[in-house]
RNA sequence: AGACCCAUAGUUUAACGGAAAAACGCUUGGCUUCGAACCAAGUAGAUGCGGGUUCAAAUCCUGCUGGGUCUUCCA
């Protein structure tokens, strides 16, 4: 079944056609939602028609409306703006298409990515400190467009590559051995990742001190950093890790062991699950493989040094070195194994990578080189990059400590929201632990929303205060919605209301409220589709709330289950319940929650 | 030095090349209740600056200014 805007942008290219003579194909009409200010439910666009000198877009405009009613059925007035021809539908045809919308199971889902794989990275820490801020907006994405992908039909399957050897950790490894006295998790109380994350930064404090001793004897910066003991202490255990040497090996297994505990504990509360799991320690090696395959066929060549290098020059971009002189790897050398792993499991049409705009570069090389290797995975590569969280402060610097902490910041908007449910109090009855669950449904709501309605590539600004805002433009504004349609439900099951079905007969005319109730609802699969094309869940996010306002309004106004007929309560109640639907479908694809009650 | 990204109300954000929209804040009004974490009303801008393309530019091109990132045999 073709959608009413396609009824209608076929419509108006034959009445164009018929009554002017001129040939505009039905796609490029422009049609959209009718702004609010004005009257009617769909616009279509006339001035692009000037450029065949019919006259002024005003008198093509009525016109064509006059025309259009005339030919399509579900079309009832209409009225002219400057160029714009505002179209109402037959409330009618709002009415049944609710009707069937209510009775369509595959309502909130599309098929467009039916039979294609799309593999979907994100979070990749470094294992060496806990999650940030930063990392919580990289998962909120990965996992959202995973949701989305799902929701249209793709199979999207979502993984995670531990970047866990390197010099991070062993920064973190030799801090610990210098001054750990033997710590553990348990022996000090603290989460594995913040007891790694501690030694990470301490290790930084001390190089900084040695450097700067070294810069005092008139050393310049660069040697200074070279020669530090600590750096060199590095350079000594990088070498032991990768000749195997069992101490080194062991002592990596443990810290890492501690983090990776640390994040199943992260990853569960924040409900994200990953297929796949990828290990930097696993693939390095392998990377080289494709870099001799590429010097083999010419693409790549050795510079004089005696590095493997790639020119990318004809693609704007620089040269690149894919395997240093002494024959390791380099972070790119490992993308390409793992590129080539995925597609070995997965055979995916997209491969999707979810990292921060800082790494733009690295990406267009990685691709560009994929590409001049002739990968088949090369065309379907595409780097989702979104901008930083930045804080009141400035930005977050983990050697230096002032990242903020995920596990900390949803403890501190569970506590809020605990604040806030107290103050209001409209909880009684409720358990300890159903409270304590409501808490956390609301605290990560309010951040994952805060999160995910920002467009990912633009920077933005995290304000403790403001973030865990719960009015306006937020998580559990949308939730509070959801409470108060979950309420109309338990209350409906107590009345003896006529069961809505599409032959119910209306008594009153669709008011206000309802009308645009339903037009919000009518976009949803629309929506849903762009939000996969675009890899964009703030599309998502921003709809959610637009649902959820004009709920709360049309809420505010006649009654619902008391209305004077009882045909329009079961029809109002009806609406209600199906928007409950929609609102808990699009947070759910925002891996955000809705309580019964709050 | 070069490349890329960003700049919209006091603040945080929206807006397929098509009528600049919300939230927070501030000022008012609405609970004898289908839940006020709500709703309604008021308040605020020549979209950083200058050119260009177009019937139409916050959006595309171009030159500035400001901020950020990258261009390392770091990850």
């Amino acid at each position: 079944m073709s959608s009413i805007i396609q009824t209608i942008q076929q419509a108006a290219s034959r009445a164009m056609h018929t009554t002017y003579g001129v040939e505009i194909a039905a796609e490029t009409i422009v049609i959209q939602e009718t702004k609010k200010e004005f009257d009617g439910d769909f616009t279509l666009v006339v001035f692009p028609f000037a450029r065949f000198r019919l006259g002024k877009p005003e008198i093509i405009g009525e016109t064509l409306g006059r025309v259009l009613v005339e030919l399509v059925p579900e079309i009832e007035d209409f009225n002219v703006i400057k160029g714009f021809l505002n179209l109402s539908l037959k409330a009618d045809w709002w009415v049944s298409f609710f009707a069937n919308a209510v009775q369509d199971e595959q309502y909130f889902t599309t098929n467009i990515g039916e039979g294609k794989t799309v593999v979907v990275e994100y979070c990749s820490p470094n294992t060496n400190k806990p999650l940030h801020l930063g990392h919580l907006r990289n998962i909120i994405l990965g996992y959202s467009v995973t949701e989305i992908l799902k929701a249209n039909g793709y199979t999207a399957i979502p993984t995670c590559l531990f970047n866990d050897r390197g010099t991070n950790i062993s920064k973190s490894m030799y801090s610990w051995q210098q001054d750990g006295n033997g710590d553990t998790p348990e022996s000090t109380g603290l989460k594995g990742d913040k007891l790694v994350g501690k030694y990470y930064v301490d290790y930084s404090v001390k190089l900084a001190e040695e450097v700067a001793q070294l810069l005092d004897t008139g050393m310049d910066r660069k040697e200074a950093e070279k020669a530090a003991p600590s750096s060199q202490a590095i350079q000594e255990m990088l070498i032991k890790w990768e000749e195997g040497d069992p101490e080194t090996r062991e002592l990596w297994e443990t810290m890492n062991g501690w983090v990776y505990e640390a994040y199943k504990d992260t990853f569960q509360r924040l409900g994200v699950e990953f297929q796949q799991f990828y290990y930097e320690s696993k693939v390095y090696q392998r990377g080289r493989e494709t870099v001799q395959e590429g010097l083999e066929r010419g693409i790549f060549f050795k510079d004089d040094a005696g590095s493997v290098v790639v020119d990318n020059s004809d693609v704007k971009l620089d040269k690149k070195v894919l395997l240093r002189s002494n024959g390791t790897s380099l972070y790119i050398t490992q993308d390409l194994a793992i590129a080539a792993d995925k597609y070995n499991e997965f055979h995916m049409d997209k491969s999707i990578y979810v990292v921060g705009d800082e790494q733009n570069y690295h990406f267009q090389v990685l691709f560009a080189v994929l590409k001049k290797l002739q990968k088949p995975y090369a065309e379907g590569l595409f780097h989702l990059s979104y901008g930083m969280v930045d804080l009141p402060s400035g930005k977050m610097k983990s050697r230096e400590g002032t990242t903020v902490d995920i596990d900390d910041l949803v403890e501190e908007v569970k506590q809020k929201a605990k604040e806030e449910t107290q103050r209001l109090g409209k909880t009684e009855g409720m358990t300890e632990a159903e409270l304590d669950q409501l808490y956390e449904v609301l605290g990560m709501g309010g951040l994952k929303y805060f999160l995910a309605k920002v467009d990912p590539k633009k920077r933005m600004l995290f304000n403790p205060e403001e973030s865990v805002d719960l009015q306006g433009h937020t998580g559990p504004f949308i939730q509070y919605s959801s409470t108060r349609i979950a309420s109309l439900v338990r209350k409906q099951a107590e009345l003896d209301l006529p069961s809505y079905t599409a032959e119910l007969a209306l008594e009153d005319p669709l008011n206000e409220g309802e009308r645009s109730l339903i037009k919000r609802l009518f976009q949803y699969k629309a929506l849903l589709q762009e939000a996969a094309h675009t890899y964009n869940p703030a599309l998502i996010a921003n709809y959610a709330y637009e649902l959820a306002r004009d709920f709360n309004r049309f809420y505010q106004g006649p009654k619902i289950l008391q209305a004077e007929k009882p045909n329009t309560s079961s029809f109002r109640f009806a609406l209600s319940a199906f928007t409950g639907k929609a609102l808990k479908e699009a947070l759910s694809l925002l891996g955000i929650a809705v309580p019964d009650r709050m």
